[in-house]
DNA sequence: CGACAAGTTGACGCACGTCAAGGCCGGTGG
DNA sequence: CCACCGGCCTTGACGTGCGTCAACTTGTCG
């Protein structure tokens, strides 16, 4: 705690908050010593911030260690649609790998903490931890799993469906990191969000989710609560997600 | 050419076509050499034939070597959602790499050829060549880069504006890997695939499509053929697509 | 000749967008 | 203390982009 030029991490690889979570595999000894020294620091941002800005190059790559975040792409006259949400053991920053330069933007959703690393030592990875190298691209292609889903929600389902898949999603992949106990089921969205994920406007969102609330699924109260999760499943023709023992970096 | 129970390859890696292409990179003599080892055979499928099926399970990897084709994902009443397209230098069946699992099916929309990789020794070239390893993870980020646009497009573009995008887009693309030569520029899908892949009705996606063509931007004859590129590139409010020195598997 | 796949067009209806107004709440400053 | 504001949610009225239905055309393959 003295004035020292380096300061400490708060949460060293070796103490992970995450590994611990039984959705992440096992780690080598001497793969979690490398990504020791790959990590360079620690960063924190408040709710709000952008981390990473479209069109911007970025030097780093970011694993998250708790909170929430988006993924989003803008029109140049300001439409916006949300990519995806990001959440803890979430690796960002990994497209445009070759150029860095940023073709997204990501903004945090609540405070973050997130482990920074530095890009250039990718190759040095690759080179000498194939484990760590193949987790990285299962990692990547989860993702692109992910945002599939997301686009046969938004090209084929209707409002009511995408609504409920939405929220589906997010409860489900925020158990499995542990950011929503089994009593509270808390989504720290704007119904905002919800419109620009899937491609709806304000309004007809709202209607769209009052009618998630008549029917007990959910409620809303400044983020949204998950009254139902099955009943929400139900509704959007749900047909499962199968993604376990993913690997963390 | 005798009766061999190991068929000749009809394009061995040495002799790859699509490598001289200048949009991929170039290859060190031993990744050429794996590779060669790597690849087990060629596989050529018809137009309209499915390469791979959502919830089968693949034991193989395939690069595109040449022709069209597109990955799709079904709802159980029928609805589909086209979404991307495939063409030569495509990996596909990446996803699901651990469970093999398949989380969406790819139909030839022409006749096809496709090299054959085993999926079981995919780690050998993750331990053995990093450079390769590196290539995929790129190779599956730039996958969900299009993705990303894909999604952007559908949840926030009109349709004239989705239209002119995916074909400007699918010329783009198509152009860098000559399947397209600078002459014709003719792309094989149907408007059903256009519908699949927009998010819209067939009706809607005819109207919109002689709009383009009233336009003087595309022809249509039994597929695609486009008439001004630029022009469609205003229409859709292209903001650039940067892709160059792509690597190959 | 019929059968079928792909494209075209018009009539009509609904899901969703747009506009507009207002309510609730926490924060800030007089 | 109240006044004011901005972020977020809510609701109604109205318009339109897109879906649905249905009929017809054209080309291709037997």
């Amino acid at each position: 705690m003295g004035p020292q030029a380096i300061p400490t991490l708060q949460y060293p690889c070796e103490h992970c908050p995450l590994r611990p979570l039984k959705v992440f595999r096992n780690f080598e000894e001497q793969e979690l010593a490398f990504v020791a020294t790959f990590k360079k620091g620690e960063l924190a941002v408040e709710k709000g911030v952008t981390v990473l800005l479209e069109g911007s190059h970025s030097a780093h790559l970011y694993t998250v260690l708790s909170g929430w975040g988006f993924r989003y792409k803008l029109l140049s006259d300001g439409r916006r649609q949300i990519l995806n949400y990001v959440m803890p053991g979430d690796l960002i920053g990994l497209q445009g790998s070759l150029t860095g330069e940023m073709q997204h933007s990501v903004e945090a959703l609540s405070p973050m903490l997130l482990c920074v690393f530095e890009r250039d030592r990718l190759m040095e990875l690759y080179r000498n931890h194939p484990g760590l190298a193949y987790d990285i691209t299962w990692i990547a292609s989860r993702e692109e799993q992910m945002l599939d889903e997301n686009l046969l929600s938004v090209g084929r389902r209707t409002a009511l469906e995408r609504a409920a898949y939405l929220i589906a999603f997010l409860l489900e992949r925020a158990r499995g990191v542990s950011l929503i106990s089994a009593g509270s089921a808390e989504i720290p969205i704007t119904q905002q969000h919800v419109a620009d994920t899937l491609g709806l406007s304000l309004v007809h969102t709202n209607k769209t989710l009052r009618k998630l609330a008549s029917r007990k699924l959910i409620a809303w109260n400044g983020g949204c609560t998950v009254l139902d999760g099955e009943g929400l499943k139900r509704v959007a023709r749900w047909e499962g997600l199968s993604m376990q023992g993913r690997p963390l970096v």
